[in-house]
DNA sequence: AGGAATTTGTGCGTATGTATC
DNA sequence: AGATACATACGCACAAATTCC
């Protein structure tokens, strides 16, 4: 099976083939796949390859792979539980999460928010994350305005919390979530997987600093498809 | 390189070594390793298997892989991060993690916990948090003790918000966490590798379900080089 | 109880593609 | 454009865990 050039390597289309069989419940929750060389017979590929692919639904925790024994399907079929038991964090749970600045603008602080910070003022950090490149969530950060001026572009570029720290001398000792409904925003960009205003998995953060005062409020709407799949994890 | 029976893998026995190299420092932020190639034929390993240790490597946050240029350690030197930044979940960074059930004691609910439910007894889940193998954390869960008489350690054996979810008809929506310092509890088994006492980042948490009643609450202490590795992300 | 068959895990070597320098 | 370096893919051999008879 060798593929033209640009398109998804083959181990990547192995995994999107079978997370939608299990997205679609054709493979349901502890069903038992067939023996990985018969699987990749079957799909003219070598073993190794689809052993790629299948070590990746299992870091996604969408499979369970038992030596001696089998590949199992280790999937929640309720579509309610995505709703309930995903968490922003566990989204870490399918490779390391990346963090892609869109834009960040000073402004005053919109009404509906919880409140926090003393400044009339905050930082809105709009950021898309990804997981293995694929969109999976986009995040709204308001940080309070008392903190600094000005933010660029270049210093978010590790990571937002590491320049909290280091620039900002402020760290995040609590945080509180909740979890909830809401709508693809006006700003998602086109790569984001959800039409406007479809109904997503939105995460609600007020986070606390060490000193005490709330410093930012966060909003992060899920991909449903890829809140799934970090449903089952803990 | 073949190995004696029983003995780590190759490709983790490589994981540890590069691991044990950034922990000390002796590889710092920024530095670029040799061509995998040269790596691999100086350590006497195929370079599939040195591909595999820097995979996991990368997933853990400590390694960032560049097609065409290199290989790049991605490590915080400065040790105080680790109390400020990481999260409980980021911990699935590093790979799915494991939780294996210690002990299940129904007690009556001990002071110095937030309150919770409704009951005057809580079952007190203790749990070992493994990643890649390696113990990671201890967790002790305090269930109210309303939602259910007993629970058999075997109910558990999948996912503990499984379990809530399926057996209880409990969800967690909300959660509150504080970050602090603690000691190393005395239960702890010998494989968690602090002494017990001595200080280690802990997370305390208050775990709301969905009726609106705080049902739960958690105490996880975690191994601090573990803490370090997890707090990069985001 | 025990051994054989099955199934996944690890490791090696190689060829080719693709991004970077 | 060429050289370098990582990414993907293939196939094989053996180890280790599980399952089955």
């Amino acid at each position: 099976m060798n593929q033209p050039p640009g398109s998804l390597p083959v181990y990547l289309q192995i995994v999107e083939l079978l997370v939608r069989d299990i997205a679609a419940n054709r493979l349901i929750d502890g069903e038992k796949l067939p023996p990985e060389r018969e699987m990749a017979a079957e799909m003219g590929i070598a073993v190794g390859t689809l052993r790629k692919a299948l070590a990746e639904l299992q870091s996604r925790g969408l499979l369970e792979r038992v030596q001696g024994s089998g590949n199992y399907v280790r999937a929640i079929s309720d579509p309610q539980s995505v709703y309930a038991m995903f968490r922003l964090e566990l989204i870490g749970g399918g490779g390391l999460p990346t963090a892609e600045v869109l834009d960040i603008e000073r402004l005053a602080k919109p009404s509906g928010l919880p409140d926090f910070g003393s400044s009339a003022e905050a930082h809105r950090i709009r950021r898309i994350r990804r997981l293995s490149g694929k969109p999976a969530a986009l995040e709204e950060i308001w940080l309070d305005g008392s903190y600094v001026e000005a933010i660029d572009t270049n210093d978010l570029s590790e990571s937002l919390y590491l320049y909290y720290r280091k620039r900002l001398g402020l760290w995040i000792v609590r945080a509180e979530d909740q979890v909830g409904l809401g709508k693809v925003p006006e700003w998602a960009p086109p790569v984001f997987g959800q039409p406007k205003g479809a109904p997503v998995p939105l995460v609600t953060r007020a986070s606390q600093a060490q000193d005490g005062a709330r410093a930012e409020v966060s909003l992060t709407w899920f991909d449903p498809e890829i809140a799934r799949y970090v449903a089952r994890l803990r």
